[in-house]
RNA sequence: GCCCGGGUGGCGAAAUUGGUAGACGCAAGGGACUUAAAAUCCCUCGGUAGUAAUACCGUGCCGGUUCGACUCCGGCCCCGGGCACCA
C-alpha cells in the first residue's frame, strides 16, 4: 500500500477495473428481486454542477446499497437533450443546437464517469435522437386517433417587435428579454393532450403513493384542484346567458355583480359600442401569460353597462369586465359575493359596489375590513334562511335545477396539457395538414418525422418554417401535396417516459417491450423538489397512457420518491448568473470523487438544501486520509488476521471493556442500517465516523494490553478490530466506493468489495446487564441512575425516589405523581 | 396573490418522530511533536454567574395543550421552491 492516500491513482484504477469487468451492466434476472434506481436525467447544459453531483451521488448510494442487499439493480443514465438553452447558445455562438448539445453531452459524460457512478452505460440514450423521439411521436398519433389529443386556440406571450412567441422565462417585467417591448397576449392554434380526462385517476392515485413525500402529494392534489360545485345560468337580455361556476352556491343571495374575462365573447361584443370597455380590453392584452403575473396584478375592471338576471331573486345584477378573470379557466365568468369572498370584497371596495351579507357571522364582524368566508347558516336568503352549508347547497341546487338554471359540476384547476411549442429544437409534432383530408396524423410506418439538424437560427423564426424540404410533403391519405406541422413538442414530453425506455433502450420495432414490464415501476426515483408538480404529474400521466396502450402493467411509474434540496452557496442558489458556482472538475482533481461524494452526503440530509463549504470538503478529505493512514498502519496485522483460521470467540467471557467496544460497534451498525433504510444518509456518514473513532480508540486500547500468550491474530481484541474495520468498509462502500474497494483488496478481505453484503447484526450484540435511567423532577433532568436490566418498574421508581440528587429537588414538596417511560426515564411530579 | 417547505451553537447539522437539546463534523482557542512550518495527535468549545461542584436561561416571535414540547395546536415574522412556454 502507498503510504499516502493517492486518490487519483486509486480512483482511476478502480474505475478502470469496474469498466473492464462490466460490473454494472445488468440484465433481467427472474431469480433475484429487481431494483430500479433512477435519478432525474440531466439537461446537457455544458458542465456538471455540484447540484448534479449531489443528485447522482444520492442515486448511486441507494443503488449500491440495494446491490449489497442482494437485489438485481439497474441504474441507467441518459440526456434530456431538447430545450431552449440550445437555441440560445446557437444564436449566441452561431453553432447548430444539435452540435452544441452533442458536444456538451460528451463533456458531461466524462465528468460523470470521473465520479464513479454504477451506471449501466450500455443503456445510455439522448432524447434528441430520432430512435427515441419517434416513439413519443407514435404515441401522440395514437392519442389523436383516440380523441385524447386535439387542437384549439390558446394564448401565448407575443413579442410584437421580434414577432415571436416568448417563453415565460423570456419575459422580464412584462417585456420581451431581447426587444424590451411590452409583451402581448396572442391566441394561436395549439395541440393539447387531455390530461383532464385522467384528473380523477391522477388524484386518487396519490393516495397509493405511500413512498412519496406527503408535501409532493399535497402539491399535486392542490394542482389538480378538484372542486364540487354548481354551474349556474344568469340570463342576459338580448344575449347568450352567462354561465358561472361556483363552489359556494350557499352565498348566491349575496351576489352583487358578475365578472367576465376581457376575452369573453360578451365583453368583446359589448365593446363594439363601449369605448371605455374597448380601451380596457386593449390594456388587458399587455399581461404576460403566467399565473403569478395575473394574481399579483392590481385588480381592475370596467362596468359593461349590461345586466344579468339573478336566477332566484330575478333582480338585475351588473356585469363587470375584470382583469383577474381567466378565459381558459372555468367558463370565463364568475359570480361575485363581496361579503363572503376576499377577492370580490377588495374589488367591490375599490369600485364602491354593494355588499350583502347572507351568512350568519359573529355579530361583531366588521364588513368594512374583510370578507367573512367561513361556512355558516344562511340569512337574507328567503326560504333558505337557517340552512347550514350542505343543506343550503343541496336546496339551492335543487331549486335552480328545477328551473333548469344550474347543473352540478365537478371542476378542476388542472388544465389540458398544451404540448405545442413554436420552436425548432424539439421533437416535431407528427401531423400533416391536407386541404382535402384535413388534419392527418403521420402513419406509424412513416415515423420518425426527423428534425433537420444542420440549421442556422436567426433568433426570430423557427428554421423549420424556412425548410421547404421539411414542411412540403404528401398527404398520407390521398397523396396530394400537403404541409407538415412545424411546431415541436414541449420538452416535458421526452422527460415523461424516458424511465421506461431505459428498460427497452435498443428496441427498434416498438416503444417498449416486455423488459419494461420487468423493470417498471421505478423503485426509487430521485430529483429536485422543483419538479414536484409538473414533471412528476406529466410522467404519471404518460405512464397511464402507456398502460392503456398495453406497454406497461402498473398504474404508477415511481414507487418511492426522494426530493433532494438545492445546493446553495452563501445562502443563495448556485447559478451561473450569480457567479457563485463551484466546478466539480477542479474538486475531483484536488480531492477526488470519494471526497466530493462523502461531502455531499454528509453535509445535509438529502431533502434539505445543502450549503456549500470549502472547509467542509476539506474535512471530508481529511476523514478519508485518516482512514487510509490507519489502514496502512495496520495492514500487516489485518492481513494476517484475515489469513488465519477463525476460532470461535465467546464474547461473554471477555473483559467488560471489550464487550462494551463490541456493543458500541453494533449500536452504531444498527443506527447506520436504520438511517440508510430511511434514506437519512447524512447520519450514515456520522455513524461511519463514530465507528472509525471507536476503531482508533480500540487500537490504542490494544496497544496498552499486556502481551498475551496466544498469537496476536487469535486474540479477541484483534478479531474485534478486524470486525470493526470490515463493518466500516461496507457501511462506507455505497458512499465512497473507490477507497473502500481498494482497502478491501489491500487488507486481504475475502472476495470482492462489490460482492459483499450489508453487515448483519450479531444476535447477542446488544445484550446488557444494566440500563441508565434519566431522573426528572417536574420535567427537568436532575439525575441519572443505573439499574439492573431486569429491574421492575416499582424497583426503578423506588431507586429514583431515593436518589440523592432527586431528593434535593423534591425537598419539602409532596410527590403527586411518578411517570415511568420504560428503559428511558422517570419523571417525579411534585408540588408544595 | 395562491400552493408547498424551512428557521436549533460562530458554521453544517443530530435528537429512531412527545421523553437527557447540540451526536457527528467544520471553524476557533490551548497544548504535544518539529530548528521552523505544514501534516498529525491530545484537550476546550450554546449563553450568563461561579475557582469549582452547580444553578438559571436557551431550538425565529407570541400564546396554548401536556407530568414533559425543537417535535402537537392557534396566530405572526423572515427565508426558499412551484405557479402550466426554464428544465
Amino acid at each position: 500500500m502507498q503510504e499516502f492516500y493517492n486518490h487519483q491513482e486509486i480512483e482511476q484504477q478502480t474505475q478502470h477495473y469496474w469498466d473492464e469487468k462490466q460490473l454494472y451492466r445488468i440484465t433481467e434476472n427472474l431469480s433475484k428481486e429487481k431494483f430500479y434506481c433512477l435519478a432525474m436525467f440531466p439537461y446537457p447544459s455544458g458542465h456538471l454542477h455540484v447540484g448534479h453531483v449531489r443528485n447522482y451521488t444520492l442515486g448511486d448510494v441507494i443503488a449500491r446499497y440495494q446491490h449489497l442487499k442482494g437485489k438485481n439493480v439497474m441504474q441507467p443514465i441518459g440526456w434530456d437533450a431538447f430545450g431552449l438553452p440550445a437555441e440560445n447558445a446557437a444564436i449566441k455562438h452561431n453553432v447548430p443546437p444539435a452540435e452544441w448539445t452533442y458536444k456538451n453531452i460528451d463533456h458531461m459524460r466524462e465528468q460523470l464517469k470521473q465520479l464513479g457512478f454504477a451506471y449501466d452505460w450500455s443503456r445510455e440514450f439522448t432524447t434528441c435522437q430520432p430512435e427515441y423521439y419517434r416513439w413519443e411521436q407514435w404515441l401522440f398519433t395514437r392519442l389523436v386517433e383516440k380523441g385524447l389529443a386535439y387542437k384549439k386556440n390558446a394564448v401565448v406571450n407575443w413579442d410584437p417587435v421580434d414577432k415571436t412567441v416568448l417563453a415565460n422565462e423570456q419575459v422580464v417585467d412584462g417585456r420581451g428579454w431581447r426587444s424590451g417591448a411590452l409583451v402581448e397576449r396572442k391566441e394561436i392554434p395549439q395541440w393539447f393532450i387531455k390530461i383532464t380526462a385522467y384528473a380523477d385517476e391522477l388524484l386518487d392515485g396519490l393516495d397509493t403513493l405511500e413512498g412519496w413525500p406527503e408535501q409532493v402529494r399535497t402539491m399535486q392534489r392542490n394542482w389538480i384542484g378538484r372542486s364540487e360545485g354548481l354551474q349556474i345560468t344568469f340570463p342576459v337580455a338580448d344575449a347568450a346567458p352567462l354561465q358561472v361556476f361556483t363552489t359556494r352556491p350557499d352565498t348566491l343571495f349575496g351576489v352583487s355583480y358578475l365578472a367576465i374575462a376581457p376575452q369573453h365573447p360578451l365583453a368583446l361584443a359589448s365593446a363594439q359600442n363601449n369605448p371605455a370597455l374597448q380601451k380596457f380590453i386593449e390594456e388587458c392584452k399587455n399581461i404576460e401569460v403566467s399565473e403569478s403575473a395575473l394574481a399579483t396584478l392590481e385588480k381592475r375592471g370596467v362596468n359593461t353597462g349590461l345586466t344579468a338576471t339573478h336566477p332566484l331573486t330575478n333582480e338585475e345584477v351588473p356585469i363587470w369586465c375584470a382583469n383577474f378573470v381567466v378565459m381558459d379557466y372555468g367558463t370565463g365568468a364568475v359570480m361575485s359575493v363581496p361579503a363572503h369572498d376576499q377577492r370580490d370584497f377588495e374589488f367591490a371596495q375599490h369600485y364602491d359596489l354593494p355588499l350583502k351579507p347572507v351568512l350568519s357571522a359573529n355579530s361583531a364582524w366588521d364588513y368594512t375590513k374583510t370578507a367573512y368566508t367561513e361556512r355558516s347558516p344562511l340569512i337574507n336568503s328567503a326560504e333558505f334562511d337557517g340552512l347550514a352549508f350542505d343543506a343550503a347547497f343541496e336546496a339551492i341546487a335543487t331549486a335552480l335545477e328545477n328551473k333548469q338554471l344550474a347543473e352540478r359540476q365537478i371542476n378542476y384547476r388542472l388544465r389540458d396539457w398544451g404540448v405545442s411549442r413554436q420552436r425548432y429544437w424539439g421533437a416535431p409534432i407528427p401531423i400533416i395538414y391536407c386541404d382535402a383530408c384535413g388534419t392527418v396524423p403521420v402513419p406509424a410506418a412513416d415515423l420518425p418525422v426527423r428534425l433537420p439538424e444542420d440549421v442556422t437560427l436567426d433568433g426570430v423564426n423557427s428554421p423549420l418554417k424556412e425548410i421547404p424540404e421539411f414542411y412540403h410533403t404528401q398527404c398520407p391519405t390521398c397523396g396530394a401535396a400537403a404541409t407538415r406541422e412545424t411546431d415541436t413538442f414541449d420538452t416535458f414530453m421526452e422527460s415523461s417516459w424516458y424511465y421506461a425506455r431505459f428498460a427497452s433502450y435498443d428496441q427498434n420495432s416498438s416503444m417498449l417491450d416486455d423488459r419494461a414490464k420487468y423493470w417498471t415501476p421505478v423503485d426509487q426515483y430521485i430529483g429536485g423538489i422543483e419538479h414536484a408538480v409538473m414533471h412528476l404529474l406529466y410522467a404519471r400521466f404518460l405512464h397511464k397512457l402507456m398502460r392503456d396502450e398495453g406497454l406497461v402493467q402498473t398504474d404508477e411509474p415511481f414507487i418511492n420518491l426522494l426530493t433532494q434540496g438545492m445546493v446553495l452557496k452563501d445562502g443563495t442558489k448556485m447559478s451561473k448568473s450569480k457567479g457563485n458556482t463551484v466546478d466539480p472538475k477542479l474538486l475531483i482533481e484536488k480531492y477526488g470523487a470519494d471526497t466530493l461524494r462523502l461531502f455531499s452526503i454528509f453535509t445535509a440530509p438529502p431533502e434539505q438544501s445543502l450549503e456549500w463549504s470549502d472547509s467542509g470538503v476539506e474535512g471530508s478529505y481529511k476523514f478519508l486520509k485518516r482512514l487510509w493512514a490507519f489502514s496502512v498502519k495496520h495492514q500487516t496485522q489485518i492481513c494476517s488476521i484475515n489469513a488465519a483460521d477463525r476460532s470461535y470467540v465467546n464474547w461473554k467471557e471477555q473483559s467488560s471493556e471489550l464487550q462494551t467496544y463490541r456493543r458500541e460497534l453494533y449500536q452504531i451498525l444498527q443506527q447506520a442500517t436504520f438511517d440508510i433504510e430511511r434514506l437519512q444518509l447524512n447520519t450514515v456518514v456520522s455513524a461511519a465516523m463514530k465507528l472509525f473513532n471507536l476503531l482508533v480508540e480500540l487500537s490504542h486500547h490494544q496497544a496498552k494490553l499486556p502481551a498475551s500468550e496466544a498469537p496476536f491474530v487469535q486474540q479477541p481484541v484483534a478479531r474485534l478490530l478486524n470486525k470493526m474495520l470490515v463493518v466500516l468498509l461496507r457501511i462506507l462502500y455505497p458512499i465512497t466506493p473507490h477507497i473502500t474497494t481498494r482497502l478491501w483488496k489491500d487488507l486481504g478481505y475475502a472476495g470482492k468489495m462489490h460482492d459483499a453484503y450489508w453487515p448483519k447484526m450479531a444476535n447477542d450484540a446488544l445484550d446488557i446487564d444494566s440500563i441508565n435511567i434519566i431522573v426528572q423532577v417536574n420535567g427537568k433532568v436532575r439525575s441519572k441512575i443505573s439499574v439492573p436490566a431486569e429491574a421492575s418498574e416499582d424497583d426503578i421508581k423506588a431507586l429514583a425516589l431515593a436518589d440523592e440528587k432527586a431528593l434535593k429537588f423534591i425537598a419539602q414538596n409532596t410527590v403527586r405523581k411518578v411517570i415511568y417511560i420504560p428503559s428511558k426515564l422517570i419523571n417525579i411530579v411534585v408540588s408544595a
